[in-house]
DNA sequence: ACGTGATTCAAACAGGTGTTTGAATCATGC
DNA sequence: GCATGATTCAAACACCTGTTTGAATCACGT
């Protein structure tokens, strides 16, 4: 039976993180329901029934997978928005240090003890667009918060965008995120190109705020109710 | 034993395209690796030995999926920009119209014989992400030339932004198309905030290209050798 | 030293997986 | 008519899945 309560009193020696560890790895690489238990274990080098004693369920790992930093990534997104709006008085915050606060503990969470939180990172930006229930549990407990202070911080930020308007901007804002952060396997998967310096987070960001703040600050389109009466140049079938 | 050339004369009834149909559903709702083959064969309502029998196998299967639509959405893509290039004689395009080639044949093929196309898009928006290994062979050999074509018009129609600055850019560009196609699931995954006309493709299109072609054009960020000396405005961890 | 509870381990569990087989069915050409 | 090849079908194939079991091992308090 394992231990009810989790105090880290001669605690189990480290077989739990060694299968989380694992866990992140594989499911980075072959996606969640590609991966096995036995897979994981053996790469943890622990039992096959470790998972099932320490978790309780597979379904309950990758759950903790998520939860263990994805809770401390998103608290301090929202501490680093608190502290530019309380060094700014009252004043409205520009887009891009809005952004730099999405942005910022990710880079931090980066480059924590050798390339854990790398292995994550390109982990969650592929969930966000997995179709797994589990992912549809655990991500809007998470991120419930941060997107509505975020959407008010923009919104205060650009109050000419509409509403609507704002709330697909965000929408193509995570999506370039989520690319962004998955590395540039995506695009090394379409293209032959290949960008220089995609493992610094820093030089990253250095480009993905502008590109963003940009297209968050472009004038809202003309004439947008339900159906436009007109298209841009749109003629046949190509 | 199946017949080796695959002519429509008193060809197969309709099984195989039932097959790729519920295929094509079922891997957009559970994923690549979560759906089987007797989900498949149960939905399409057809024995389960014809996906073998059809196709070889279910990887040759999920790759099926993917050619028969790829093919021809990437060459509308083509004909599309090859069409704008002629009609603007020897001048640079607009970023908006180079965008407004990538975009629209996936408009028109959001709306064909009833809902399949729309489907296939959502799938095709998560397929950008996703490890399997399947992926990593058919993505690159659709998207080619598409990317070739369509960096080497950015770069006429953006002259002044670095090579490399462009391909990250093109990253980020194809980051929020692929949460876009992906329908709004995404951000409702995280949020409770809901967009409006979701369904609608040509509105989305109309909110995407201002946002992209405005962060495709927003200036060069400063002093982006390998390693910048110094940062935005970062301070102490979060 | 013993005992107790947490942890590991090998083995098995029931059920699902993709794939193959060989006979049955169908449609066609002669 | 029959023969031929394509297609369907039910059944089985060998293998892998997540989970459970019960004994063995370990670490510790008394």
């Amino acid at each position: 039976m394992p231990p009810l309560d989790r105090e880290p009193t001669r605690g189990s020696p480290d077989t739990k993180d060694r299968i989380l560890a694992a866990a992140e790895a594989l499911f980075m690489e072959q996606g969640y329901a590609a991966t096995s238990l036995r897979a994981i274990t053996a790469k943890a080098k622990v039992n096959l029934a470790a998972v099932n004693y320490h978790f309780g369920s597979k379904e309950a790992l990758i759950r903790e997978v998520f939860d263990r930093r994805l809770g401390p990534l998103n608290q301090a997104r929202l501490d680093y928005l608190s502290r530019l709006e309380f060094e700014a008085g009252g004043r409205a915050l520009t887009p891009e240090k809005v952004l730099e606060a999405m942005i910022t503990p990710v880079v931090q969470l980066s480059r924590d003890p050798l390339k854990r939180g790398a292995v994550f990172l390109r982990l969650l930006g592929r969930a966000l667009s997995e179709p797994a229930d589990t992912m549809k549990q655990v991500l809007p407990i998470h991120y419930r918060d941060v997107v509505l202070r975020f959407k008010d911080a923009l919104a205060r930020a650009l109050p000419e965008v509409p509403e609507q308007e704002l709330v697909w901007r965000m929408h193509f804002t995570f999506g370039a995120m989520a690319y962004a952060m998955a590395g540039n396997d995506a695009l090394q998967l379409i293209t032959t190109c290949e960008a220089d310096g995609a493992d610094d987070a820093e030089a990253i960001i250095r480009r993905l705020v502008p590109f963003l703040a940009a297209g968050l600050k472009a004038p809202a389109p003309q004439g947008l109710r339900t159906s436009p009466p007109q298209m841009t140049t749109n003629r046949e079938a190509a």
